[in-house]
DNA sequence: CACTATTTATTCCAGCCGTGAATTAAATGC
DNA sequence: GCATTTAATTCACGGCTGGAATAAATAGTG
């Protein structure tokens, strides 16, 4: 009936100790009495768990170090970490000219990775397949002894959360490619496939509550426009997939021609493709570039700061076509900060009249648009530690039933 | 940390207990076999657990009548069943011109009600407090010994559902009503405030699993234009206020003048004002009408039916309407069933064409709009369903916790 | 250098929880 | 009246947690 069936006592324990792991994953390494506080578990509890899962070679305990002046008195606390030792989980991140593994070991250090270049569009499924599996096998030989406890796999896309397949992705031409069945038969291990706005918000999450707190959207610009949304701190997706398809939400009716084959989605505005029509003056219905230059870009920001009548309308368009898709999603959710990412100051200083316009317009009697956005220029760098923190939490979860007492019945 | 704090044993016992009143009240009377095998609980417990609660009146057992010609052998089975004499609790419904006050005892029986018809927008907060205050009293007069479990209201527009406060509602005019203090505190008793379409998601979730699933839309036709969204088997709203404004997405920029101010909102095309409008050839930034009566838009109906070509055309962008609406829906979270409720067959007809044709141009290579779609005529009854419903759940909850043990210490 | 004060971690114990096997209860059939 | 059948309850057991008592480790003090 229910998501989460704790009914036994087993369960209770399994669910204490995912807690522990959890709250040393977010916080870092812990005196057992602050994990006690954090927890809500009492010290008798975590000393319980915590000496258990030492024997398990899951948690690592050591020494406080006192590193100021005035030491304090009394027993030295000592200090609970997760153990690199324990495991590794392996990511693979697909861009369109670019398959990345990384090897990270449990305490989340980055310990091992491979990148190979390579035109994933002019692959068919069995190459794409066989070439990630090539690269994942060149890492993993590096350590062959660690156990692996999870894949995660991020890319740009659509996917089915169940089943792990790509639904849609521009990296590679065929639809329903079984992605996550495939890696998980070969490496006898759970894998998770998310798409790249997801694991963004994921490590968003983490790394910016202050500024953000536990609802925002994230909007990802890019050759697409992404959006991931986090809701009472927790991801947020479609029923199927991954969804969130905010790029292909109708700004203009009858409007620009879009990748998707549609007319007038906010993408066609606002992706880069989008601009780079509006910029050069190309009519709407020309055919969506495959590729635009970083380069080209650049040219367009410029020409835009120095003036460029087309060029400036451009990006104000591509705002305003932002601005509406957050009203719609502001009219559904209540309105939420917004994370604006791979958008540099730049960028931002060009769409912000744009996008904030339309807000406004929304906003009646509610917060200023400004203030609900905020600009992060590097999307890469988010992306990888969102995905190194969702294989983490997923090994935590796998750790945390491995509980000896209950499986030894 | 989390919302599910489950850490203690306590907790335990009355998640389960929690269990065993939800399982009761979705399938209705039943063996404690049953109970076992469909909370997953094992006969000894359920044992444990029903005794306790008929030991505190919260459960009634009494002997499985059998109808058969043909008796059993063995000891006869006997029912569990939640107990009336547990507790009543109290649902307030607000419309435009009627107050209305039901008392339902636990075990889900109307026992008694009051309705006072007011028109409300006369009221300022002060009188409509008090009103609403004078029938509760009067219906709470009936049964004083009878302790009141919980007060659910239920009522049209924007509500924050922490607080339980009116942020606007078409019944008054003015906003941010504090209802949910003011009863919480002249009761002493939790207090629920949800908007009518919420409510109507909830009843349909309950009475019509086999034909929306776990993940459905209700769109609620009326003086406005409602959404509600289940999800996973939840109800889902904005993450402070009630949101979902599906009638204040945007439909046609520079558009029709909307009740909300603005222009071009899917509900001055597809609510009953925006209909008659249309339909009437007036000017498309007519101040909306006050109200639309229940035989005007009858007539407009039959105007339709036998060819009158403005008022076919008013239905049929009104379906385009909602249907660009479900798109963005769609578009946000996958194409997912949709209750059509106050949308009697008459006219769903005369919207269907405009309702598809906009949805069938998304959904691609989805299902067919049509097979999504299902028409609820009326929406009063789910209503008052929805809303005992959950003021029932409210009540179970804080049975549940009420464990006599635990409390005992 | 021994001893005390202090702080932190661990261990022990009592109480509660759910389960499974055994037991009791309550009806029918012969 | 007794065996049979089926359902519900009881009881012993291991698991879980929290609080009290105990152990551990260090700084300060004389």
């Amino acid at each position: 009936m229910q998501k989460t069936s704790i009914i036994r006592s087993d369960d209770l324990r399994n669910e204490n100790r995912r807690r522990v792991l959890d709250t040393l994953r977010n916080e870092g390494p812990c005196t057992p009495s602050r994990l006690g506080s954090l927890t809500g578990l009492s010290a008798a509890s975590i000393s319980t768990l915590s000496s258990q899962m030492i024997d398990q070679g899951i948690l690592g305990s050591e020494r406080y170090q006192i590193d100021r002046e005035k030491p304090l008195r009394g027993r030295p606390r000592s200090l609970l970490s997760l153990s690199p030792e324990a495991g590794h989980v392996l990511t693979l991140t697909l861009t369109i000219d670019l398959i990345r593994v990384q090897l990270v070991d449990y305490s989340g250090t980055v310990c091992d990775s491979h990148q190979e270049i390579v035109d994933t569009r002019r692959l068919n499924v069995e190459q794409l397949l066989a070439t990630i599996c090539q690269c994942i096998d060149i890492v993993r030989r590096q350590h062959p002894d660690s156990p692996l406890l999870h894949i995660g796999v991020g890319f740009q896309g659509q996917t089915e959360h169940a089943s792990g397949k790509l639904l849609w992705s521009p990296i590679i031409r065929e639809r329903n490619v079984p992605l996550g069945d495939t890696l998980q038969r070969r490496y006898a291990v759970s894998v998770s496939v998310h798409n790249d706005c997801r694991l963004i918000s994921q490590a968003l999450s983490r790394r910016q509550v202050d500024v953000l707190g536990n609802n925002f959207a994230t909007v990802l610009f890019g050759h697409g426009v992404g959006l991931g949304l986090y809701l009472n701190g927790q991801p947020f997706a479609g029923t199927r997939s991954s969804a969130m398809e905010i790029g292909h939400l109708r700004f203009q009716s009858e409007g620009a021609l879009c990748r998707c084959g549609r007319r007038g989605c906010i993408e066609a505005y606002a992706a880069d493709y989008g601009i780079e029509r509006l910029a050069g003056n190309m009519p709407v219905d020309t055919p969506p570039a495959g590729r635009v230059a970083e380069s080209t870009m650049q040219t367009l920001r410029t020409a835009a700061e120095s003036g460029d009548k087309a060029a400036m309308q451009a990006f104000e368009t591509a705002g305003i076509a932002i601005g509406e898709g957050l009203t719609n999603v502001f009219t559904l959710l209540d309105p939420i900060p917004v994370a604006l990412v791979g958008c540099s100051e730049r960028s931002f200083a060009l769409m912000r009249a744009g996008i904030c316009s339309a807000l406004d317009a929304h906003l009646v009697n509610g917060p200023a648009a400004e203030s609900l956005l905020h600009c992060f220029e590097h999307d890469d760098p988010l992306l990888m530690q969102g995905l190194a923190d969702n294989s983490l939490s997923a090994a935590d979860r796998l750790l945390a039933t491995k509980n000896p007492v209950s499986n030894a019945i």
